[in-house]
DNA sequence: CCCATTCATCGTAAATCGCCGATGAACGAA
DNA sequence: TTCGTTCATCGGCGATTTACGATGAATGGG
């Protein structure tokens, strides 16, 4: 949690942009419930190709907010410990 | 609070989009702080021209987050009651 | 009735987004 | 080594975002 309030509006406004869109938040919500890790399962839980679905998970990591573990040909997307509430605590913190 | 989990998903996303940017997190945080209406001391404390705080707060009002009330040639912004308890819950329940 | 103030909107330019198909890289199996 | 699978990345396209200055509409003061 940053004590400066310019660095907490950027990084609430770098979480919230993450989430600004309906399948990010879906790919987050599916890897919060499974709570583990998920791989192109992903894939077949959204209406998009592919490589769409990848440009989703990319920016979904550059926030921080999941994880992706490389394990054999595929790829384990996990929530990052501590990503959600400090999403939380941020909002709280409005 | 949507029952339907992709309405969840588009209202979210919706609303995190709106604060995907530092400088409306910074116009939510002041006028949450301020609990009231403000006017164009919001352009004051941003580092942008007014016509770009003018985009933001339309951005935020569109998304719901917050609403605007002229009062004569000047125009007082404040948080949509309960705009900010949904965006709570809808982070608490991912 | 003017004029200044306040704010929204328009027009524009550069950057980014969102989507796709195609390609590339890494890995396991045969 | 040669496939097939899995996933990331590239290239491209139209749409959207972000920023600005300029203009326009509404209001109140003189």
């Amino acid at each position: 949690m940053p004590t400066d309030e310019r660095e907490a509006n950027e990084l609430l406004a770098r979480l919230a942009k993450a989430l600004g869109h309906p399948a990010r938040v879906a790919i987050m919500r599916l890897l919060v419930r499974r709570e583990g890790c998920v791989c192109g399962e992903i894939v077949d839980e959204l209406p998009f190709a592919q490589s769409t679905v990848s440009q989703h998970l990319k920016q979904l990591k550059e926030a921080g907010l999941i994880r992706g573990e490389v394990d054999g040909p595929r790829v384990c997307y996990c929530v990052e410990p501590g990503a959600v509430a400090l999403l939380r605590a941020l909002v709280e913190g409005l």
